[in-house]
DNA sequence: TCGAAAGCAAGAGCAGCGCTCTCGTTATTG
DNA sequence: CAATAACGAGAGCGCTGCTCTTGCTTTCGA
């Protein structure tokens, strides 16, 4: 029945976005009363909880996907197909998309679930570079020396999900993470409309190969 | 009238989020009828849009003047502080940042006002670029040569804004302003919670250094 | 100077929303 | 078989965006 209700939520908020989904109108569409849905969830932030997750793993899970469909043999190929994977999935599923990169609810804290399937992405950058770095594909980012304070940071990051990767590498993954979803973003919300269009797969394929390049993939 | 209407949207927007911004509620503080406001915006929407495209011009009127207050002799320099000063702005209006770069709302189009005030950002990281260029400051950006799709909607672009401009520079920052936002819109949105914490502006000036240099600045 | 016209604001009202409360119905289980 | 729990319907509250009508005030031209 969650799952019913889910479904026809997830049909209205491609159809309409998800700033004018009403639960009324889920509930009329599977020809209920509207207070019937308060059984399954509390209230309408919880059901938009509820579709952001799923989202969310829907996202993590494709980018996962790409991850096992590249040996750990081609970091680079395989770091550039995790980022291919991520824009495919966001362009074929904006609304959902916009669910988890647009605005957040005004004072909505996200649950410990959300967090937890929002890794998903940034993990599977992740295990991009630990894979490469466990193999000896991995070279020293370029550019400036990493300032101390980001460094120090870093290093704790790295300590507790990919250990023994350089500071700098996990550094210039998270701002790839960053990146990555400011580039998606930007072609799903049409900000690069008139600036990019004919060439947006090209143009994305060559960026994230220099996001690539930037955390030391060869 | 107008004027004060907007200013105290923009207080509510800044209290609550322009989610939950209402018409009835600026009334009231206005003491005045709900009604009356109509007069003056004939829609919620349009009131929005007026906030947008202010929000717009705020944070254009930020990066130009960072590019004022350095000269183009230091283009590295310049760059990295139009990049300090847009995430300044968002961070101190962060209310004001997710009006023009969350969610777009469903089926809305943007007016030509809108675009006009919203290339000020990217016309000033491409200044840089091309005034850097003119000074023969500008090196050849790093990574792979452009794909040519790219190449070729790169050049038409840099004819309009930038002529003499080389693509792969005018397809560095279009990029480089993508991932700008990402970066800014991570920190604003708290997506970066738990991963970077107290290294944000080491971190972010970092990046922002990166960015320059893959789009040749030395 | 006076009356028409325009600008402005208020109030009532409509349909829709999230959400709550109560009440009947249907399954399930001891 | 009966007690209990789960479920759904309906009415209703206060809120929203928006429209329509009414009346007041200011301005302006004859």
């Amino acid at each position: 029945m969650t799952a019913a209700i889910k479904e026809e939520a997830r049909r209205r908020i491609a159809a309409e976005g998800a700033a004018k989904l009403s639960l009324r109108a889920v509930a009329r569409e599977l020809g209920m009363a509207s207070s019937a849905l308060y059984r399954y969830f509390p209230s309408r932030d919880d059901l938009l909880t509820a579709l952001i997750i799923d989202s969310y793993d829907a996202l993590g899970e494709a980018a996962e996907a790409a991850l096992a469909a590249v040996p750990p043999t081609e970091p680079a190929r395989r770091w550039t197909e995790v980022c291919r994977a991520v824009r495919a999935w966001a362009l074929a599923h904006p609304h959902e998309y916009a669910l988890i990169h647009g605005t957040p609810v005004p004072g909505y804290a996200a649950p410990a679930d959300t967090n937890r399937a929002g890794a998903r992405v940034p993990l599977a950058l992740l295990t991009v570079a630990r894979d490469a770095h466990g193999a000896g594909l991995l070279g020293t980012p370029p550019g400036e020396p990493l300032p101390e304070p980001v460094r120090a940071e870093a290093a704790e990051l790295a300590g507790e999900y990919a250990p023994g990767l350089p500071a700098a590498v996990t550094a210039a993954v998270a701002a790839a993470w960053a990146q990555l979803i400011g580039l998606v973003s930007f072609e799903v919300f049409g900000q690069f409309n008139g600036v990019v269009e004919r060439s947006r797969p090209d143009f994305f394929a060559h960026t994230a190969r220099g996001l690539a390049t930037a955390a030391g993939l060869p």
